[in-house]
DNA sequence: GAACAGGCAACTC
DNA sequence: GAGTTGCCTGTT
C-alpha cells in the first residue's frame, strides 16, 4: 500500500471536474460518490472539490504527471477567441472549465479507433474490457484498477484474442495501430509536425481524417487540431458561415472546437 | 424488425 | 473527387 497525499491541484474555476471528464475528450475516468477516479500512464488519482479548489489525492511523487496531464502551465482564462458569434459565445460561457487533457499518444489513438460510429457508454465499456484484460492491475485506496494496454502486448495478438471485447469491426483496426506503433513507426516523437502528424495517422487502417485528428489534439495535444464528426458538422452547418475554417479559432482552434462539441453534445446541435 | 450511432475502406462513376 | 455501401455491435 503507497502512501498518497492530497494536495490542492488549482482553483475549482480553472478546472470543471465534471466537464473536463464527460466531454468526450477521454473515456477512463469515473465518478465515484463527489469525486473522479482515473488512471493514467499506468498510475492512479482520485480529483475532488474543496472548498474553493480542485484537489488531488495521488502519490507524491506522481504530482508532476498530474500537473502536466491536467495542463496547468497553460492559463485557460487567458485565452480569447474574439468574436465568434453569439452561438459560439453560448459554447463557450457553456464549456468554461473544460481543460484539453495531455493524454498518453497510444492510449488516444486507440480510444479514437474504438470511438467510430459508437456512443461515449459503449466506448467506456470496450475501453475498460481492454484494460481488464490485457492491462497491468494496480491498488489504489484499496481497490484494484487496471493499466492501459501498452502497443507491444496489442500487437502480438490476434482479432480473435479482442472478440471478447465486442469492438466489432473495430478489432483488427486497434491491432493495425498496435503493430504500427509497436515497430516505432509511429511514435510522437517521430511525428514531426501536426500535418505531418495526421498524414501519418491516417495510413493506418482503420484511422481516417477524424480519428487522425483527435489522436493529434488529445494524445499529441495538438491545439489547433479541430476534429469534425457528426455533431460537430451539424453545429457548423447550423450555427457558422459557410466559409468557415478552424483557423479563425486560433492556437488554441481545438478548444474551441471542445466547447462547441460538448455545446452540441449535451444541448442538441440545432439549438 | 429497422434505423441509427462521435468513421473508415473499398468501390463506383 | 464526390457519392454510396457494408461493416460488428448495442440501443431505441
Amino acid at each position: 500500500m503507497q502512501e498518497l497525499s492530497e494536495i490542492r491541484l488549482c482553483a475549482a474555476g480553472e478546472l470543471d471536474l465534471e466537464k473536463t471528464f464527460e466531454c468526450g475528450q477521454c473515456f477512463r475516468w469515473n465518478r465515484r460518490d463527489d469525486a473522479y477516479i482515473g488512471i493514467v500512464r499506468g498510475r492512479a488519482a482520485r480529483l475532488f472539490y474543496r472548498g474553493g479548489d480542485v484537489m488531488i489525492e495521488c502519490a507524491a511523487e506522481d504530482i508532476p504527471l498530474w500537473h502536466h496531464y491536467f495542463d496547468m502551465d497553460l492559463d485557460y482564462s487567458a485565452i480569447s477567441f474574439g468574436d465568434a458569434g453569439e452561438y459560439f459565445a453560448a459554447c463557450e460561457e457553456f464549456g468554461r472549465g473544460i481543460r484539453i487533457l495531455r493524454q498518453e499518444f497510444w492510449e488516444a489513438l486507440c480510444s479514437f479507433i474504438i470511438s467510430q460510429c459508437n456512443n461515449i457508454p459503449r466506448i467506456k465499456g470496450i475501453v475498460e474490457s481492454l484494460c481488464q484484460g490485457f492491462g497491468e492491475p494496480l491498488e489504489f485506496r484499496g481497490e484494484i484498477y487496471y493499466s492501459f494496454p501498452g502497443p507491444d502486448i496489442l500487437a502480438t495478438l490476434s482479432p480473435g484474442e479482442l472478440a471478447p471485447l465486442r469492438a466489432g469491426y473495430r478489432a483488427p483496426y486497434i491491432i493495425s495501430a498496435a503493430r504500427a506503433v509497436s515497430l516505432g513507426e509511429l511514435t510522437p516523437e517521430a511525428l514531426g509536425s501536426r500535418e505531418e502528424a495526421v498524414r501519418a495517422l491516417c495510413g493506418i487502417s482503420g484511422v481516417g481524417k477524424k480519428v487522425a485528428s483527435c489522436t493529434a489534439l488529445y494524445g499529441l495535444h495538438d491545439m489547433t487540431g479541430f476534429p469534425i464528426d457528426t455533431w460537430m458538422k451539424r453545429a457548423l452547418a447550423n450555427h457558422f458561415p459557410e466559409d468557415f475554417t478552424p483557423e479563425v479559432f486560433g492556437e488554441y482552434a481545438g478548444l474551441a472546437q471542445q466547447y462547441i462539441f460538448y455545446y452540441a453534445r449535451t444541448n442538441g446541435a440545432s439549438s
